[in-house]
DNA sequence: GTCTATATGATGATAGAC
DNA sequence: GTCTATCATCATATAGAC
């Protein structure tokens, strides 16, 4: 634990982002054996990332997840080596982190100001509202704030996650956009933090439109400085 | 660890939130011996709540705390029995959560509406400017959010505290005071989280003053809305 | 693919000498 | 008040039988 284990998650996400479609044969790579034979593979990175998810990282151990999962815990090394491994890949299994905001294209950075705001709140928290993707986004959350080395890649992802998103937007860069960008990400994630992870009260229970009324104007502020100079 | 042990630190804040005068003769009490003879007991919870600011709950180990603050292991338990008593000493010891709002008064609500977010943003981020309580309040939220059940009393913590603010500022109760309460703590705990425990570019750098500045327009946003029923 | 058995280490906690 | 020695438990990880 000292030792310095951090979870460098952020290396790359290869990710299949939202696929509606039923898994199966998903693009022939290599040529080797088909992974998840029986379906056990599968059912241990669920378990584990449901465990993740309420737990935390340090909270999760090998056995939790073997018995969450049904089967033996060597049956874990066997598949992802490590602990790391079963993170890594339990939470790019469901989420492409570095794809969070690839929805948003040039043609919203031709909305006007005021539409803006609300487009980011609807395509961010569609992630959170999907229940196949929120298990990894509370997993990430959790784990990127549980101490400092974990959290320097998470603050890293999300830096990078939201600038991305913000040059789409935003696409004429001024001094104060930087900022506006911390400022956008803050309040979002703090939304997320609330109702989703925390799941406090009234918030977690507001209807999804309820709070994209009630969110978005506060958002726009920052779209309409930034937009103004 | 999965035996459910629970951080209850919202049990009780005895607390003495600013002691800025050296502590010595406090109140006599009883008339046992004087506890901290030597100052080592401050030197172990001022330790451990770097510690515990630093690598969240489970991440602090009580080696880790002897090492750090340069005592026996062995002390600490004699000190403060086990670990949760460390942490909650550790946070009570420089922090008053119940009295987190405590500055807010009644003439606070009569502020125009204009001028109550501002007056909110500076009153809860002065604790986290603030060197001496902003450890406390990082080992607060890291813990808070490690797990499901930390979660919790962290989430009814937040309520409570946030839900007397909120009766301080708006004393006319409406059906959306909940709500607006929420999306509130929301946005603070946002920003929180990403300047002062992710320390997130550029927002961590920039002055307080701005902060307030961009913030305060979007805590505003709900005020007005609340306002206005 | 699946399991038993085990190596190796760190953890929180305790008892007791000085 | 301070420390040594130790316990019981948990962790990750590995080797190898079937």
């Amino acid at each position: 634990m000292s030792t310095g284990d951090g979870i460098p998650w952020a290396a790359e996400a290869d990710a299949q982002p939202d696929d509606t479609a039923p898994r199966g044969r998903s693009a022939a790579r290599g040529g080797g054996r088909r992974p998840g034979q029986s379906g056990t593979k599968e059912q241990i990175l669920t378990a584990a990332l449901e465990l993740f998810a309420a737990k935390g990282y340090s909270g999760t151990t090998m056995r939790g997840i073997a018995q969450q999962a049904g089967v033996d815990p060597a049956l874990i090394h066997h598949f992802f080596s490590n602990k790391e491994g079963v993170f890594q890949d339990a939470v790019s299994a469901r989420l492409d982190v570095a794809a969070l905001f690839d929805s948003l294209t040039d043609a919203d950075a031709e909305l006007p100001p005021e539409r803006r705001g609300e487009r980011v709140v609807r395509t961010f928290l569609s992630f959170w509202e999907d229940e196949s993707t929120r298990p990894a986004l509370i997993a990430i959350y959790r784990t990127g704030l549980s101490d400092e080395t974990t959290s320097k890649s998470f603050r890293d992802q999300i830096e990078d996650s939201f600038a991305a998103c913000v040059r789409r937007l935003v696409p004429e860069e001024t001094e104060r956009t930087p900022a506006f960008a911390s400022l956008v990400s803050a309040q979002l994630a703090g939304l997320v933090m609330l109702r989703y992870v925390l799941q406090m009260e009234p918030l977690a229970s507001l209807d999804f439109e309820e709070v994209v009324e009630w969110f978005v104007p506060s958002i726009d502020v920052h779209f309409d400085r930034v937009a103004q100079g």
